[in-house]
DNA sequence: GTTGACAAAGATAGCCCTATCTTTTATGGT
DNA sequence: ACCATAAAAGATAGGGCTATCTTTGTCAAC
């Protein structure tokens, strides 16, 4: 009895996300994975029942980076004032979007090819965490604190803002330490807040 | 001696623009094409050099749109005060984006595809309005009437703020008018105002 | 009506791709 | 050391795609 080797099975991740970060999701076959891991081809099939189930996995790892970060544990903690809840998870997606610098492109460009395109992709819809969003910035929206617009307005704003920045950062336009949460936190704030 | 149907070209771009709002930018192929406007594969080859043409000539075909709606005539008339332009900014992505749904989209995608993913696809980078844009804006962040952050994240807020509402519209979430422009501005303006 | 020119369709070479089926190779258990 | 078993590689069927080259069809001028 020959063991099967799970380290390759996260190889194949990491060369999925590669592919990817640098050519589009719909550029991910099972003949690019396997040249970049080295393998054939046809050994890709036993670690993943097929392409759909490779891009699947990449998705699922990185919304476990976001729920390992756990930022946004206090999200319905009602100890704690529903402004600074908010500022919680906007804080929550900042940190989290400069930690792991490709994984929202990652979790936009999978979300995308799979269909699921009209949501925004951060949290993510089939997660726990998406909802809990959602009903935190419901909950502020009725309780006067946030302008009346539809909440994935809100949310794509947080998103889009972010996601400009790091990746901004990332492609060397200026450095992390040029502009602080702050900064960014009022430009949110200033368009959610009613 | 006989004539070209130019008519065609025209119905070959709406077929492009279809399949791209159906299945993303990169299902369109010419088979697809020619089979949505009854022609043959190689007869597309007659109207346009390569695949990549065609997705051009919609990309520009969506641009021209944006131009000929005359909203950003008065972008750099300084006649008018620095903020009254920068609102008639937003207020011209508000109105384009209402009067053709699908351009962000068509727009968005093809830019995408076409490898310069990176920059907000409204307006374009290589047409006058985008710098048209950028000094506009930068103006504004110089003379202290924005927040000092990057000129691409207030354009990114522009971008996502309306796209989001007008896909909303789109899927039939709610209709336009349960919603005004001075909503939206004071959202977006509650962001980028100093 | 004949003919030249060009549009349109047809056919094809040459890619890349997925998913399965078959063969080979390596290893853990005895 | 052997061998069963499962991993790995190989091979292949079948499909979609691009771009070009060839053939057919049609119109307009003469």
């Amino acid at each position: 009895m020959r063991k099967k080797d799970e380290s390759k099975k996260i190889k194949i991740e990491s060369a999925v996300a590669d592919i990817i970060l640098e050519e589009g999701a719909d550029a991910v076959s099972t003949v690019k994975v396997a040249k970049r891991v080295g393998i054939s081809q046809s050994n890709v099939y036993l670690y993943f029942k097929n392409r759909d189930a490779m891009l699947l996995s990449v998705y699922s790892r990185e919304i476990e980076k976001i729920k390992d970060t756990g930022n946004f544990n206090q999200l319905n903690n009602h100890d704690i004032s529903l402004t600074e809840r908010i500022r919680g998870y906007i804080k929550g997606v900042y940190e989290f979007s400069l930690a792991h610098p490709q994984s929202l492109s990652l979790i936009q460009q999978i979300k995308y090819l799979l269909g699921k395109a009209d949501e925004t992709p951060f949290p993510d819809t089939d997660q726990p965490t998406d909802s809990t969003v959602t009903a935190l910035l419901t909950e502020g929206v009725k309780a006067g604190v946030l302008k009346p617009l539809p909440i994935n307005v809100h949310m794509s704003l947080v998103f889009s803002v972010i996601h400009t920045h790091t990746l901004n950062i990332n492609k060397g336009r200026y450095t992390e330490n040029q502009y602080s949460f702050d900064d960014f936190y009022a430009f949110i704030w200033g368009a959610m807040a009613k």
